[in-house]
DNA sequence: CGCTCAAGTGACAGTCGCTGTCAAAAGCGA
DNA sequence: TCGCTTTTGACAGCGACTGTCACTTGAGCG
């Protein structure tokens, strides 16, 4: 009864709460049967929740998985916007706290990955939903370099930083999930701030 | 009734003029109503097919719009691999041969990145679609740098590169289609080229 | 406490994308 | 012209998703 210190009103106790188990239950399924064989009335009737509740939660059934995963969280950016630094840099906060976010249990994160890998409704979202974040990447990038959110350079940048990500998750996913995520990231900003110079990979008159 | 010297068969030859009909007819009605205010059996009825015909032809909504659009042909880079390069330049040889093949009406194109960019269902497409080609890219430059397709600088690399020419995509849709998408597209890999370093964009600690 | 109101929930009906099946139609070769 | 194979359209059905509406249930207040 004594105030645990965090939540407030017993609503939206119960809807987390009831979200949460949604999710623990969907999962469960989706390992038994795959995703596209689990119905959503099936994780309803599962969950003790009618489908309308499903979708009042989550919106679609994709976002049972991907709910809130891979979104850049421009506030960690702005929030410490006096420290300032090269774009990678800010990439790399506020990978910071996306990963955070996803760290609690990277078992659940592998789960996750393998549906989505495998499903192309899934696939299509996580994609649309990293495509999204290159738009928020961008006008973070505009910001901090003074120049429109439309200019090309800052677009490009923008897309490919996500695109290296994207890159990093696709060999996570390959090495069956072997390195923790958070390190396969870190070596994919590193690369970029290499400048791809991949033994000639990028350019082949670097050197004569 | 003399061979007019393409295609073999009126079977094939009908088959191609009622998907270019399909597709008139239904970007037409897209441009009128509205991607998602469409409905399939719409453009099955004003296009004198069948709804079953619609999708054999597309498979689904979304294809109607985008059938092979943004698709990179491997071929084109396998029938060239005696002239060696770097993958970027194998990377613009695939991509002048996907050019060539929408260069022909690139009025059809801005009207498709129009409903494209609007609607969250043909976004989420675009983008898987997009993401497949990081994934044939991938496979391409693993070949030419002999890695493994799965190795993560090959995977970082392909995926930037396709990053990259979706931020042009992203910069040309924004400024209304102004200049030729093939112009935005090239310029991208200049970017590339040059390792992004856009005025301290990437790394600061290049200039002391 | 108990009352009132607003917010949340479940049941229902309906739309639409998409799949599978099957008989009819149409191209193709002889 | 006559079979054979492929393609087509009609139909039935599934499941994701939406909108509506009565009902329940926390929340605020006397």
């Amino acid at each position: 009864m004594t105030d645990l210190g965090q939540e407030i009103g017993l609503r939206h106790r119960k809807r987390a709460a009831a979200m949460a188990r949604i999710q623990d239950v969907a999962l469960d399924l989706f390992d038994e049967h795959g995703y596209e064989r689990v119905t959503v009335e099936q994780i309803a009737d599962a969950s003790d929740v009618s489908p309308s509740s499903v979708y009042r939660y989550f919106g679609s059934k994709e976002q049972i998985v991907l709910l809130g995963e891979f979104e850049f969280d421009t506030s960690a950016a702005r929030l410490e916007d006096d420290a300032d630094g090269s774009p990678l840099d800010v990439t790399r906060r506020m990978l910071r706290a996306v990963m955070d976010h996803l760290v609690g249990d990277e078992e659940r994160t592998r789960r996750q990955m393998r549906h989505v890998m495998s499903d192309p409704a899934l696939e299509a979202a996580l994609a649309r939903q990293v495509y999204a974040a290159s738009e928020t990447l961008g006008e973070v990038f505009a910001e901090r370099l003074s120049r429109s959110a439309n200019d090309l350079e800052v677009q490009v940048l923008a897309h490919v930083v996500v695109g290296a990500l994207l890159g990093g998750l696709h060999h996570w996913q390959g090495t069956a999930f072997a390195e923790p995520l958070r390190d396969v990231l870190d070596r994919c900003l590193d690369l970029l701030e290499r400048g791809l110079q991949i033994d000639g990979a990028v350019s082949r008159a670097a050197s004569p």
